[in-house]
RNA sequence: UGAGCUGGUCCAGGCAAUCGCGCGUUCGCUUCCUGGCGAACGUGAGGAAAGUCCGGGCUCCACAGGACAGGGCGCCAGGUAAUCCCUGGGGGGCGUGAGCCCACGGAAAGUGCAGCAGAGAGCAGACCGCCGCGCUGAAAGGCGUGGCAAGGGUGAAACGGUGCGGUAAGAGCGCACCGCGAGCGUUGGCAACAACCUCGGCUAGGCAAACCCCGCCCGGAGCAAGGCCAAAUAGGAGUCAUGGCGCGGUCCGCGUCCGACUCGGGUAGGCUGCUUCAGGCGACCGGUGACGGUCGUCGCAGAUGAAUGAUUGCCCACGACAGAACCCGGCUUAUGGACCGGCUCACCAC
């Protein structure tokens, strides 16, 4: 069975990281709502962050439904993705949060980056 | 039975399997140490966690005392750590009623404000009107002059109301009742206040969430508070070594640069503050009640790029508002459902 676990040592948590992955990515991907960055890294497999601003998303339960949300398909695929540092950002509303999670466009987003990561 | 008023309690989909997350305890492995990894067990959002509107605790800063400014509060008594909160009471308003609502000190200290309508809006006023007298006219009436404000009309509001007497017509002009004011009157009440008595013929309209006056209260900032540890870089202080350079004819010495070491301040970052309390539950006692007291019992989130999720199946028959961020007590606002009282009105039956 494969290792599903998702530890601290699996997010990007320190500011220098983030601002790293930010400021010089290797790759930009977009899918719906969501932009994505990532950089390779020498950790030897797959970091998250997040960002969910609240400019975004007014009430904090919506949220941490997004994040739970980025998060859980995250751990379902990143043993497929390359070694790098991922930031997800929500760039616009999403309205219909409360009825329909997000999970296609993400689950979209993680299959180009594994194939971008075979592929260089 | 219907309509309605009101007080309170509880839940916040459930179960199972699998994959996951934060924290704590214990154990194991690893590591020079800080620590890291793994396992087991325990535990893990709300009634509003929200708005940040009040009140405290806690922390730092300021502070001899007083006054002013500024702000807040405003019937009385009690509760409380404290309040603009809560409880009980008083007064006023609304409702047939149960009940509900009230920013409820002062307008005989001053200033100010009041659209339209209306004759007149503050120690006012006479449009229609009423009455006396004079003149005129056959009369109805008209003109002049004086008295008046009852009735009409305007207005949110017109300088007490109703009735009787009185009068030329009228008027607190007089009387009775009601209203209003005064007494530091009597009685009841801790008090707000109420009832009664005596006096006053009415003088003193409204607005103080208008200025204001009176009484009481209030220092400022907030956990990004505050405390501790502390890279790199730059800069500071000191010590040492004496190497270069400068002032000296030379030594000593002084200055300066470089080097080594030490010290304090301090940024990134880390740790702490950080959850055990004005604590929950139960029993008994005191109190109309808010609440208080005694005893017993329980341990109940502490994240920090921020933990409660995902998938599948079944069931109730579909789940609203919504996510802790230093902690409490209130208020306000949002909101799905279940249950238990108390009371009022209407109708029927007895």
């Amino acid at each position: 069975m494969t290792d599903r676990r998702f530890g601290r040592q699996r997010r990007v948590l320190a500011r220098e990281q983030f601002d790293a992955v930010l400021r010089r990515p290797h790759v930009r991907m977009a899918s719906g709502p969501f932009r994505l960055v990532a950089r390779r890294n020498r950790a030897g497999f797959a970091r998250l962050g997040l960002v969910v601003a609240k400019r975004v998303i007014r009430h904090s339960v919506d949220r941490n439904r997004v994040k739970r949300c980025i998060r859980e398909t995250f751990r379902t695929a990143m043993n497929d993705l390359p070694a790098v540092d991922v930031v997800i950002r929500l760039a616009t509303p999403v309205s219909d949060i409360r009825e329909t999670l997000p999970q296609e466009p993400l689950n979209a987003l993680w299959l180009r980056l594994g194939a971008w990561g075979t592929s260089p």
